[in-house]
DNA sequence: CTTGACCCTGACATGATGTCAAGGTTGATG
DNA sequence: CATCAACCTTGACATCATGTCAGGGTCAAG
């Protein structure tokens, strides 16, 4: 299967296949006499593995470490999941992160009549020195 | 103010003050006659305007436009909501998309014993199509 | 043989930030 | 005065995941 054919069928970009083959996610797959590459039905699960990681918020980097898991007969499934919950951990802070973000910032808007008016508590808010 | 001194009273890194300046958000300082930066009192409240909106989330871009706002004395405080108001749905669109990652990955993990024994579901479920 | 749809590699761009290198300045101490 | 530490300067490269473009090769159908 060439390069284009993999990407329509797994939703992962050509520019990104290619990415991923040189940042070892992917091995480097066969390649016809002209030069193309050629994939697998292996390698055609795996690109679709990478992509729902992907869509799950792991980075490349954890992802090198689930498909070693993956790869390897011998892991252990507490492994697998130590991995997957830290990574939840990880997605939680964030999310709250920015929900604070937009409760301060709600609340700050509260202020702010939204009129034609200039005075605008929102900007005298930003400009006050606030706690880090 | 010499900018090791604006860093440390606003927060923001040296690095990042001379970015700013580059960028745009920030006007060249004056120099002292040795090159060195000269900060005055309202370029350290930008700095902290632009610090106090970082920590927002607003992206750089944002902030000119709250910037150009904040010195536009004709503004009307309806413009400003509006771009904090958009902000906010950026923040509550971003978390919402975090926090169902977490949801569907936590979702994986349940079905994961998490002990010794090599079989994943969180490794099975990665590895099998899903709908994008 | 031409045309259009593929494929190849390599390079540059994004956004916000860190870090490092190589050098000038300044103030204090020996 | 020499030196040393703590400043300051600019410029360049790195991060992370991804897009896009340029310049070229390949292939199949008309």
């Amino acid at each position: 299967m060439n390069i284009g054919q993999a990407s329509k069928t797994t939703g992962v970009s050509e520019r990104m296949i290619r990415h991923y083959e040189r940042v070892g996610l992917m091995p480097p797959p066969d390649r016809r006499d002209n030069g193309y590459r050629d994939y697998s039905p292996q390698s055609v699960e795996r690109l679709r593995f990478i992509a729902n990681a992907r869509d799950l918020g792991f980075s490349l980097e954890e992802i090198a470490t689930l498909l070693g898991l993956w790869d390897d007969r011998e892991r252990t499934s507490s492994e697998v999941k130590t991995v997957a919950l830290a990574h939840a951990e990880d997605l939680g802070r964030k999310a709250a992160a920015l929900e604070a973000m937009r409760c301060a910032l709600l609340e700050l808007a509260e202020g702010c009549s939204g009129d034609n008016r200039p005075d605008c508590p929102i900007l005298s808010g930003l400009a006050e020195r606030r706690a880090r």
